[in-house]
DNA sequence: CAATCCGCTGCAAGAATTGCATCAGTCGAG
DNA sequence: CTCGACTGATGCAATTCTTGCAGCGGATTG
């Protein structure tokens, strides 16, 4: 679609923070480019960028156009997804971030799903902390948000939730590993390891503990979940998960998890969603209700999501 | 804007009908109008038009085109006004499709007060059915639709509504000018002038006789209330007309105003209402909350609009 | 103070768009 | 049936617009 290169080009430049870099990431010369965002500019009667010393920055006005810019650009490809869609094939690209809990087991398995009824449609997954997924959301980098408790700003529109009590997961040969469910004080008396902050499994072991006289003191921390599960492998130490992001059999393998009581920590959400108000690509649709489907098939569903 | 104007000529086409008539509206030639539709129907790999010996019409893949390229167009618009807000000056164009009840107090009114305020805005008044009214939402020729009982399809969001009993309309010498409140089978004795049905008016009496013994006979049937009021006043005649279309003072005048009975005729309500989910531009948001003020300050607010 | 990075601009070559004249097809009136 | 009027499509030449090169002036950094 031709018409829309102007609007490519003021996103890379945007994202760029320079005229320069844009030009080389979109393999123009700068002198182009420059001519272009003049030529808009003059176009709009206001200038989009201010020129900095070392590049150039979004002005107010540009602020709001690119906005624009953005949600154009992504309903396009909306619209080419669906006339692709009427001669049959479906094709098109979907762009997931969520939380990582959704890397070992879920995503892998519903994309090749998904993906094996059709197979000229693209992935790409992004690995972010329910902040950034949201963020993604915005500026139309992401289709789809899938996260854990996400913060759930007023732009994040739910299509699916459901209830995930936090596990406690272990060495298969840790004193705790024959239980079905465990209490959090139990869990304590042993060395843990646990998520940092940004994510939504510490979150709610922060917030169990809150009103509380137990105190965490973790052993390790780190943000990658699969190393947390690794150490907690070797050292007797107990790292804490979603269900999603364990797998079925986990039992014959070597750690093994249970639930930890309700009463001491408080199942939360994870929740599907797309930016508000935006029309996704069929592609993208067909993908968030499969993943819904499931979702609500596996796993209890939760109760009502109150929208803000 | 420079970049849409291909999406201008689409719109256009569509509008025309034919390649060589939109060229002259947009005076240009049918030439490079004709190889600019060509290039984008190759960009995007399968025909916008169908070709017909008579002109163009769209295609299926056209369908969904033009959906995005309107809404594209008038978020140009939204950003452009939302962007000159940022300097003060809020300028722009509103353009209202409307019942004609509207016509001759209410909204003459309303633009005044508001273009006293905002001298650089401008507007379009579209004197429209309700069915009408609501397709130039769709297709964006319309802003906003303030409309008698509106058909109310799902792409119709409400903004407003408020309740309009409907009023017999006579000359200051009729034999039932002095009431305050009439009974339709009192107003059927004299002679009646009706609008036809394409008007909610006219759709409320029909509904209040459908279950009735009562037969309306009118004596004039026209699409003008203008005609229907001026008409009435001559021959002892009575039309009807909802409140918002006659003016306070009306005692003073030529002709006067009575409520019917509600147990005879139920009260409609008059809607504002935008396309579902547009955004709009400042200066149309800031004139529908004007007119969203007015008319609950003076009007009686109906009852739970309750959206499908 | 020199090096570097930035956005901007004059000029010439290259690319894309436009307009004219014209063709082939379809339809409706006479 | 024929003729005229209308449609969209196309070859070619003139024009307009866009691009790339080289270089300028300014600001920041080390």
């Amino acid at each position: 679609m031709r018409h829309l290169l102007p609007l490519r080009y003021i996103d890379a430049v945007v994202r760029a923070g320079s005229i320069r870099k844009a030009a080389e990431a979109l393999s123009i010369t700068s002198t182009a480019l420059n001519r272009r965002i003049l030529a808009m500019e003059q176009d709009l009667g206001v200038p989009i960028f201010e020129r900095l010393p070392r590049g150039v920055r979004l002005s107010t006005a540009g602020e709001i156009l690119i906005q624009h810019v953005r949600s154009q650009l992504s309903d396009m490809e909306r619209v080419k997804s669906q006339i692709a869609d009427l001669s049959g094939v479906r094709r098109g690209h979907i762009s997931i971030a969520c939380s990582q809990a959704l890397m070992p087991v879920f995503l892998p398995e519903q994309i090749a799903i998904y993906r094996r009824e059709h197979p000229a449609v693209t992935f790409q997954v992004l690995r972010r902390d329910r902040e950034a997924a949201e963020q993604e959301l915005l500026d139309h980098t992401a289709d789809l948000a899938l996260v854990f408790e996400p913060v759930r700003m007023s732009s994040f529109e739910t299509l699916m939730a459901i209830r995930q009590p936090i596990h406690a997961v272990m060495g298969r040969r840790h004193p705790l590993a024959r239980r079905d469910t465990v209490r959090l004080r139990d869990c304590l008396r042993y060395p843990i390891a646990l998520p940092t902050h940004l994510y939504g499994v510490r979150h709610a072991l922060d917030m169990a503990l809150l009103h509380s006289s137990l105190r965490m003191r973790p052993a390790v921390e780190s943000d990658s979940f699969e190393f947390l599960r690794h150490y907690a492998r070797q050292d007797h130490t107990i790292s804490f998960q979603i269900p999603i992001g364990l797998s079925p059999g986990r039992r014959h393998q070597d750690d093994v998890s249970c639930a930890i009581d309700e009463r001491d920590v408080k199942p939360g959400s994870l929740y599907l969603g797309q930016l508000r108000g935006r029309a996704l690509p069929v592609a993208v649709t067909r993908f968030a209700a499969q993943l819904a489907a499931t979702l609500a098939q596996n796993f209890e569903e939760a109760p009502a999501a109150t929208p803000r």
